[in-house]
DNA sequence: ACTAATCTTGACTTAAAAGTAAGGTATGCT
DNA sequence: AGCATACCTTACTTTTAAGTCAAGATTAGT
């Protein structure tokens, strides 16, 4: 359960055009090298996003990328989504070992888990905008706190079931 | 954001001696036949967990696995802290691309990001123990929906920051 | 129209995770 | 004591994700 790379340079590449005002846009060149990555590299994570509708990019001399839409309104559930490739669901159809299904298909404890997990996160992620990002550290770290404490207050001792 | 195969199996093993009464055990091969892995890869799975304190094994003749602790005591959080292999924090760390230092050190809007979810993650799989996943789907299902549902109650708009 | 700058796209290479294999060590049974 | 069972550990192979490269396509300016 952890942050691949394509997420975290990806979402990187997004706070540069975060910082950026309306008019502005920055080449490949410069994203890769204010992230300190390869511009080949820039251009893959780029490239998805774009897919994606993420960001605009304009060709030619004077082009490069800028976000298709207002910072604020651009949700990093979207934007791990989309970096993730996209294998959200269908979890149960990998990782089903040597045999040709799941051997939990019938009354599994452990899907609810996956799924659940993979709801909870999306739904933190969701709360935070890239605009916050742009701010200072705190303002964000205030935001996932404030969920993170509404959790604790919800079971103290376990489930019941 | 996903969960890895080595979580997903060495869940699966852990939820296997979950079933067994206290004086019952379950042999590697027995394990690896249940769950449709190969004995090896079991067998890794199953070290990790015991080098981790979370089973027991007895080596011999009748020699098998079962678990160090009632399964209503062991966490899901520990459970996958222990085969993430424990690259939990020191996320800044890696993932610098060329440079050698996080370019985002000073003032970072990820870091906190990244962090935050992974308190999230840990704090939503600390609700549910093992011996949750052995009852029914139904059951942990509704422990983590309770999670989700708080949250959802949390920011219906988005963070103020 | 030409040229330089810039994005686009698919194939290739490299690094990391997952899984496998084989030899070692401990235990119980005869 | 000796053999069979079963776990323990390290090293190796395979697979998959990450990253790179190079040729193609598009636009702005001259």
């Amino acid at each position: 359960m952890k942050v691949s790379a394509q997420e975290e340079y990806g979402l990187r590449c997004l706070v540069q055009l975060a910082h950026l005002s309306a008019s502005e846009s920055l080449t490949l060149s410069e994203i890769a090298r204010r992230e300190g990555i390869s511009v080949a590299n820039a251009g893959k994570l780029l490239w998805i996003l774009n897919k994606a509708g993420l960001v605009q990019s304009t060709r030619g001399t004077r082009g490069g990328y800028q976000l298709a839409r207002p910072a604020s309104e651009i949700r990093l559930s979207e934007v791990i989504k989309v970096l993730d490739a996209d294998e959200v669901e269908s979890h149960c159809k990998s990782y089903t070992g040597v045999l040709e299904v799941c051997v939990h298909t019938s009354d599994c404890g452990i899907r609810p888990v996956i799924q659940g997990l993979h709801e909870i996160v999306q739904n933190a992620l969701s709360e935070v905008t890239l605009a916050q990002l742009v701010g200072t550290e705190q303002s964000v770290d205030a935001t996932l706190h404030q969920i993170q404490k509404l959790q604790s207050r919800l079971s103290p001792t376990g489930g019941s079931a």
